[in-house]
DNA sequence: ACAATGATTGTTAGG
DNA sequence: CCTAACAATCATTGT
């Protein structure tokens, strides 16, 4: 019955600062470029996605590491593509259908991870390799993901001013309403 | 550091 | 105080 909680999240709605923009009037397109601070509240406007509640709950911060802690504030990058799992994982998954019908009993994450390391030590690479062949056609994946990732991260504006209910300015020197496309500093 | 895995532990909010 | 809900924790190797 227990509802997420939802008031205790920091409101930090504040801050949008228009940092420059410029007249377009030579320029081909009507179109305005401002390079503003924008904020997270509005960058998850502008993506269409809401809140994720993960965000809303408060942190555990009691005794997470300094370090992890930053890492995991980092790690709110909406949806870049993640990290493949390596040659060892792809066997941890074959390895652990083996081992829980030989130990039904044992599903420690701890023991079933020292099992499979001290396994894995023991493999050949012949055994391997069928892994690692599957691990490097991932990682091939995941690169050229990543490749397009940050080009279309590089290239998309992050909002357009009509999201953001507000109305697009009149150009005096075109005559015509101007789209102004915002990115981020 | 972080990717997957799930049982366990810890924390929080609300009734 | 109790309970539901959910985040963090634990270990392992490779990149």
């Amino acid at each position: 019955m227990a509802k997420k909680a939802s008031k205790s999240r920091k409101d930090r709605s504040s801050s949008t600062s228009v940092a420059s923009a410029k007249c377009p009037s030579t320029a081909s397109t009507h179109q305005m470029v401002l390079r503003i601070k924008s904020s997270e509240k509005m960058r998850k406007a502008a993506q269409g996605s809401v809140v994720s509640e993960r965000e809303t709950r408060p942190k555990l911060k009691s005794r997470l590491k300094s370090k992890q802690q930053l890492k995991k504030k980092t790690k709110i990058d909406a949806k870049m593509p993640k990290k493949p799992p390596t040659a060892f994982f792809y066997f941890l998954e074959d390895f652990r259908k083996e081992f829980q019908e030989q130990n039904p009993d044992i599903k420690s994450m701890r023991d079933i991870g020292k099992a499979c390391g001290e396994k894995w030590k023991t493999m050949t690479y012949e055994e391997k390799v069928k892994y690692y062949d599957i691990a490097t056609e991932k990682r091939a994946e995941f690169d050229t993901a990543m490749a397009d990732y940050n080009k279309r991260k590089m290239k998309k504006p992050k909002m357009i001013l009509s999201m953001m209910n507000k109305s697009k300015p009149w150009c005096w020197c075109t005559r015509k309403c101007i789209d102004v496309v915002v990115y981020d500093l």
